[in-house]
Parts: structure tokens; C-alpha cells; sequence
DNA sequence: TATATCATGTAATGCGTTACATGATTTA
DNA sequence: TAAATCATGTAACGCATTACATGATATA
């Protein structure tokens, strides 16, 4: 629905998105994509056209008003530990629309939460590896610093990401 | 099968590790562990035996004779592409379990590869963004900065780990 | 004795994967 | 005209999730 969002897509086009593009590391298999935005569409979030653009058809989809309420919703909820621990690229795949759906303030309160989530969480990963790290063995231990490091870069990255949007804030309200 | 490797793990152990330990950030939930236990010992790779340690009956699984030749061939696999695209937890894990299954040279094998392969990617997504980054949004662009920073730092990690293991080498064969 | 934890499951539902299938239109 | 690409699906299968269920044993 981001996708959609962004510019209409057909099933074909977002096939091709996830075979080519490297964000959002998606399905691009068929049996996955077009039942899903059936699904979609039979809710209400998406409705599709056929255009026929000289070629064959082609059936587009567009995001509907409660599909774009849907979609801010999904952008809006909080980030919890879990979604740090665990889908940390679908937080980031979210990221990916922010500007677009919820505008410059929703991306930066996103980065703010999402650094101090980081933050919390890179701290446990350090502190189990001083504490387990030793008992571990070799490649244990280093799959485990390879976690640290991660998420280090993450937090890195959410504070240099903040302070892009500072810039940009700024620099166009003089 | 790789942590019942390790040791021998019941249901109820692998539900604490994955809910508690950071490595590894599987499903801690029942409907997922106890048929999975059972379909592995259906296929003949664990065995599970019925364990009573002055308490309540628990049902300790091991690993068989075919179930380590099938962990092996697993952690021989070779790293793909998509792997490194998709699946990069998933590799990480497999390496958690390298040199107690495969030994050193075969951890070193696979961080050697994986080091090329991740080598591969990380360029691509570069060139990904220099070339399409200015024409997307900040937060589009952010996002895809972040897959750069993140590959980056396991390309790092990738070479600290086989430097580690070289040390470790030369340390115990003087 | 009530509550939390130990320990193991089952059932309904939904969805992804894999493989197969179809027909139209470019390109060689 | 053969092959590749465009464009959209269906069917079988497996598996995860969620929620519910059970009984035993520590702990308060």
C-alpha cells in the first residue's frame, strides 16, 4: 500500500519493484502478490482499473481514502522492543513512506523513537556479550558482535538521520 | 537442530532461549516449536526421550546420527546472493553454530564467502543510491542509507571475524 | 489455598511458496 | 516463426500465528 501509494502500481509493477530494486526485500512471487492485493481491494484499501495503454490491459491499483487512512495508521503506531528485535526491516521499509504519508514531523518523532529503541536495546546486546560472550564459543560469540555491531550502526545511522531532517527544517524556513 | 546440537533442548528450553536470548530471533511460540520438534523426529534427525529429574516428565530431544550429516550439509551450503539479500539473519544464525559442527576452517570458509558475496551487495546498494537516491524522498533516501551503513559494518565484521579466527589459529600451533 | 510457573500440546485460520497455466505482444 | 517478455492468475502444500486447553508442581 506504500507502494500504491507513491505512484499506482500493477501487480507486474510490483513484481518487478521487488526482483530489481534493493528496499523492502519482498516476495516478487505471483502466488504472493496478486491474492494479497485482491485482499486489499475486497477491504476497500486499493481499487484497480484496467488501463490499456496501447498495449494489453493492465489492471492498476490506486489507494482509496480509507486505504490512505489505513496506511497512516500503520505508520503511526509506536515502535515497540519487538519490532527493534525483530522486524527491524519493516520498520525501516515503513521509514521508506514516512515523508510522503505522515510528512517531515511524523519521520522525525519515528526517528526519535526508533533511536531511543535502539539505543536500549544495543545496550542489553553489549551487556550480554561481556556477560555470556567468554562462555560462548568462537563463532558464537562473534555471530553475537556481529548484532552489536548492527545495531551500533543503527543507532549511528537514526542520529545522523535526525539531523539530516534538522538541516532540511532549517534550511527551508529561514 | 542446531541448538539441540549443542545440547540437549526440550520444547520448553528452546521456547526460554528464543524468548529470552538475543541470537537468534525465532518464534518463541508453542504452535511452532513442538510440531516443528515433531516433524524432525518424525524425518528421523532428533530423538526425543522422556526425562524425569525428580520433578514432572520433560521430553528431551537429541540429535541422531542423519540429523548431524543434515545439520552439516546445511552449515556447508555455500552463501548466495540471496542470501545476503534476504536471509542475512538466517546466515548469522548458521554461523553461530559453525565451529562446534564444521570447525574452524569451515567457519573461515563461510566468513570468507560471505565476505565476497557481502563485498558485492554493499557496492551495488552504493551505486543504487548515488544513482536513484536523488530522485527520491529524504526519508526514501534515509532509508536506503541505512541498508548501506548495515551492510557496511557486517562487511567490517566480516573481516574483524576472519582476522579473529587467523589470531586464533597461529595462537594455539606455534 | 490461590497463583505463578513448568511443560506440552491442539484447532482454526491465514498466508507464502512452489509449480503450473494462459494468452498477448515484442524481438531475433 | 521461435523465443523472450508482458501480465495475470490458480492449486496443492506446508507452516506460523493466535488462541485455547490441560495438568502438574512450586511459591505466597
Amino acid at each position: 500500500m506504500g507502494l500504491i501509494h507513491q505512484q499506482a502500481q500493477s501487480g507486474y509493477d510490483l513484481r518487478k519493484l521487488f526482483a530489481t530494486t534493493p528496499l523492502g526485500s519482498y516476495s516478487d512471487s505471483p502466488g504472493a502478490i496478486y491474492p494479497a492485493l485482491r485482499r486489499l481491494e475486497s477491504q476497500g484499501f486499493i481499487q484497480g482499473h484496467d488501463e490499456y495503454s496501447g498495449k494489453r490491459a493492465r489492471c492498476v491499483f490506486r489507494i482509496t481514502a480509507p486505504g490512505l487512512a489505513q496506511l497512516e495508521a500503520w505508520l503511526s503506531q509506536p515502535v515497540t522492543r519487538l519490532d527493534v528485535v525483530r522486524r527491524m526491516d519493516e520498520l525501516l521499509a515503513k521509514f521508506s513512506f514516512m515523508d510522503g504519508v505522515l510528512g517531515k514531523e511524523g519521520a522525525m518523532g519515528f526517528l526519535r523513537t526508533l533511536e531511543r529503541e535502539l539505543a536500549i536495546y544495543t545496550a542489553e546486546l553489549e551487556a550480554y556479550l561481556r556477560e555470556e560472550g567468554p562462555g560462548m564459543s568462537i563463532s558464537g560469540r562473534l555471530a553475537l558482535d556481529s548484532g552489536v555491531h548492527s545495531h551500533q550502526a543503527l543507532l549511528r545511522w537514526s542520529r545522523t538521520a535526525l539531523e539530516t531532517y534538522q538541516r532540511s527544517l532549517t534550511g527551508e524556513a529561514p
